[in-house]
DNA sequence: TTGCTCCTCACGTCACGTGAGGTGGC
DNA sequence: TTGCTCCTCACGTCACGTGAGGTGGC
């Protein structure tokens, strides 16, 4: 009841039965059994034994329809071709993945070096008039803390508030 | 006279006639000339129109022969595969230049905070007993011009030793 | 002359697609 | 009963590899 000709069926759920199939992917139902039988595709199954396709499946059988017709291709090639062209698109998002990240660190790069610029004009600027206390807090109260990034990459916040440490001084 | 036996011929120069490659290739001569005729490998020739197989030549040969026979492609997905393995190549290439890049940059922007840091420190602490003459240079002497990155990607230097310029004050 | 090269043509084998044939459940 | 499913078996076609056959230059 409460879904009806709602929500269309999830892309890799089984609801095409092999004749449906062939005919959408303009393929001989036997074909599809023998695809089957080589692993090339693995439809699902109704408890009844009768395979479902889901709409992956035939968008995978139409890939496999192009390489074997248009190109001329085997099986064992279309079985390597669309490994590697999986293969192909993990690496492509991991690219761009990295690619964003250079980008960010860019941008992070020069905005750091302000940051840090800015902390010490504070210092430099926050001038008490003469005869007056200067309190520890007036200095440091704001965020002196530069995030660092250690080298295995992982981020690390260095406490860097402890007053004016000279190391080796 | 100058190079007698000495350095091997480059890879990609023809010097095996087709028996020896086929040979090398574990393959019939005839089938080097079939895989030529379909485009699959195109080796140099001499004068006379005799084909001379590289090393490289023999290389691509002998993976044509395991993709063929090992895995029972036809020359079609043989072909197809060549060209992605070469594309995955460039693209892992890429890839790893990528990854140097970021690393770099993060060692990069340890790195300059760092050095703007030192050059705050060097300014507060040059200190000069009385009476005596703080020249400017004692405090500008130390390079403190910091490169950024542009937007774009592009290195600028920006030019900071002008004294110490307050942006807007 | 021998042994290579070049080429074209033809045939055997095998993979692939598809049709036939028989079964069983809505 | 009709039209689907399941399965196996068999055949036609085509790609591929290789052999044969004839030519020509070191």
């Amino acid at each position: 009841m409460a879904q009806r000709r709602a929500d269309p069926p999830p892309a890799d759920h089984g609801v095409f039965m092999i004749s449906v199939a062939a005919e959408l992917a303009g393929m001989h139902p036997q074909t599809l059994r023998m695809y089957e039988a080589r692993g090339l595709i693995t439809p699902s199954r109704s408890p009844k034994r009768t395979r479902l396709y889901s709409q992956r499946d035939i968008e995978r059988l139409r890939r496999i329809h192009r390489l074997t017709t248009e190109m001329g291709m085997n099986l064992a090639g279309v079985e390597r071709v669309l490994a590697m062209e999986q293969a192909m698109r993990s690496l492509q998002e991991r690219m761009e993945r990295m690619q964003a990240e250079t980008e960010r660190l860019h941008r992070e790069l020069a905005e750091r070096i302000e940051q840090v610029h800015r902390s010490y004009r504070r210092e430099l600027v926050r001038w008490q008039p003469p005869g007056a206390v200067a309190r520890r807090e007036d200095v440091r109260r704001d965020a002196f803390t530069i995030p660092i990034r250690r080298k295995d990459g992982s981020a690390a916040r260095e406490p860097r508030a402890q007053g004016h440490e000279e190391p080796g001084t």
